[in-house]
DNA sequence: TATTGTTATACTCTATAACTATA
DNA sequence: TATAGTTATAGAGTATAACAATA
């Protein structure tokens, strides 16, 4: 509160706390993933086909924030450990119907209920109006940011 | 509501904020830093090192949650660039003093008032009141999510 | 011509353990 | 004996671009 920059730091702390308690979370979840001898990238896919009929490698990719090409590579080491398979898509030649095998369903469906029981016993601290306050406002924080992902061309530069 | 698990996701949504949160300013904040030329574990060891008469290892280690085997890859890498020197301590011989070189020096100041105004614009419609009340709750989770961490040994099992 | 997914390349981070040199 | 940092190794994610098959 002495120096040259303005007011240009209040948020500062908040965003701080993001990043903490993100990582916070990242650590007793990857933690626990990685016990389960998975990758976080690995669970994510897991996590993504649960429940599901199986999706076209590109929705994995939107829904999991990777790239096609990362994909392919971490789609290789799950089929290499028969967690997925991947069949000819029913309705488009060119693309790749991926599911869960037996395993990989069995897999998800012992380790899933685990896990959100494990991280149940974590939150019983909160109440749920502490909760349901906390994911309002970090909607609204999401929603800023994604805002600006969209502006991808007017940039900070003029 | 009809399925078998009890009220063992209460938390659910909010913690899905809290990644979706989190990836939304990952995404905007690499952004910005690819296109300085660094990864965001080299602009870490920057910002942690901004401000400071040089660190040891383990102190940006600590802070930056890096390993001491990853941390000497990303510093070499940084060294390479001109942007860090590495010196021998002065007050232990078996530690090495970190510092930004003249170059990083320059780069932090010139990058980081940039940075923190970029993220100021987007943050401007959140009033005060807002983000003082998401730090307060991204704060209590952290606590629950650390506590974790602690308690290595008495796990899920019996 | 556009899209889907694979391949290829080069780089970076991760985890682990062995090693050195100091303390 | 313990600590600080480096080295070595193997594995995995990232970004990018070129490519084949299909639409």
């Amino acid at each position: 509160m002495s120096t040259t920059e303005p007011s240009c730091t209040r948020f500062l702390p908040a965003l701080r706390e993001l990043v903490r308690a993100y990582q916070a979370f990242d650590g007793v979840s990857s933690k626990h993933i990685r016990s389960l001898g998975l990758t976080t990238s690995q669970f994510d896919v897991i996590a993504t086909l649960g429940n599901t009929e199986g999706l076209s490698c590109r929705d994995i990719g939107d829904k999991t924030l990777m790239v096609k090409g990362t994909l392919t590579g971490v789609l290789d080491r799950l089929e290499n450990k028969g967690l997925i398979r991947r069949a000819p898509h029913p309705e488009d030649g060119r693309s790749t119907l991926v599911q869960l095998s037996p395993t990989g369903d069995a897999l998800f469906h012992a380790i899933f209920p685990t896990h959100l029981a494990y991280l149940d016993k974590l939150f019983a601290p909160l109440t749920d109006a502490e909760l349901s306050a906390l994911q309002q406002h970090l909607n609204a924080l999401r929603q800023i940011l994604e805002r600006d992902r969209a502006e991808e061309d007017d940039d900070v530069s003029p």
